[in-house]
DNA sequence: ATATTCTTGACTAAATCTATCAGGAATATA
DNA sequence: TATATTCCTGATAGATTTAGTCAAGAATAT
């Protein structure tokens, strides 16, 4: 499991564009975000280039180019942000495998799993726009959605 | 945000003296433990250092020595092994201080926070014997508690 | 006494993270 | 067409962290 400033930056710098762009439709240029979130210039680079291989942003060279999001913001969830630009996310240590005491599951094999299930439905359940909204998570919404209809 | 192979070593470790008090009242020793569970020695015994001065385990030297659990299975959450060891849980760039964006926060730190709510409702919801018994988790009992009273 | 087991702290190789940098390719505009 | 702008790619490198190893010592049971 692993969350380091690579994947906080993409998260701040992701967020940042679609800000953006609820005030302008153009394309944001790496040296404006990385000034604005205080993201050194040079490694946003490289994490756009991640994400703009992921299909999350897409981009144009030149005057005027930029970055902008490759969908609407609340179509982009955090998740998918990380799992761009991160090594490794998941909690096993045999990356689900199941071979994590000597080619067998390991006690806390069912655990883990759980763990990581935990975290992605977290994750994935977020959009951009939900954020940005401060709207409340998914666990909160599926309580009511089985008040509802329980 | 790290959950490194220590603090997997560690919940595993934990689970395994959980199953064998199930079984015999005495103490294990680190080399058995480390045996069964396919953790280097050496390196469990920092672990279980750790784990000694958090107050999860207790010790005692000599022939028939070794670690037992200081409280009952269903008394040790998950969440507590893990911060004994690791260095560090925390999903914030700031460490929840509220200065990563030129000392105030950053457009992330919320989410972040959320996420840091959601992963330790989760890890401290789980007691050793949660995990021994596979019972479900926090969340679907809350939900049923919801249900029952909403 | 002796063997056993934990206790502590120092140490190290490898991996990973957090960047930086240079040169190139594409594009808008004059 | 020339030029400035902006992304694109890959190499590199220092700092930090991880994942252990090792040795000497202290406590305890027999």
């Amino acid at each position: 499991m692993n969350l380091t400033t690579k994947g906080k930056y993409a998260v701040t710098a992701v967020l940042d564009l679609a800000i953006q762009e609820q005030a302008d439709a153009s394309y944001s240029k790496i040296s404006e975000v990385a000034q604005r979130q205080s993201i050194p210039a040079p490694y946003l680079e490289q994490i756009f280039s991640s994400l703009r291989k992921a299909e999350i942003l897409s981009a144009t060279r030149g005057p005027k180019g930029g970055f902008k999001l490759s969908r609407p913001k609340d179509k982009i969830m955090i998740g998918e942000i990380i799992n761009a630009v991160e090594r490794n996310m998941d909690a096993t240590q045999c990356s689900g495998e199941g071979i994590c005491n000597g080619g067998s599951k390991c006690i806390a094999h069912n655990f883990w799993m759980d763990f990581n299930d935990n975290v992605n439905e977290f994750l994935m359940t977020k959009s951009l726009d939900d954020v940005i909204s401060q709207r409340r998570g998914s666990v909160q919404l599926k309580n009511e959605v089985l008040i509802a209809t329980g």
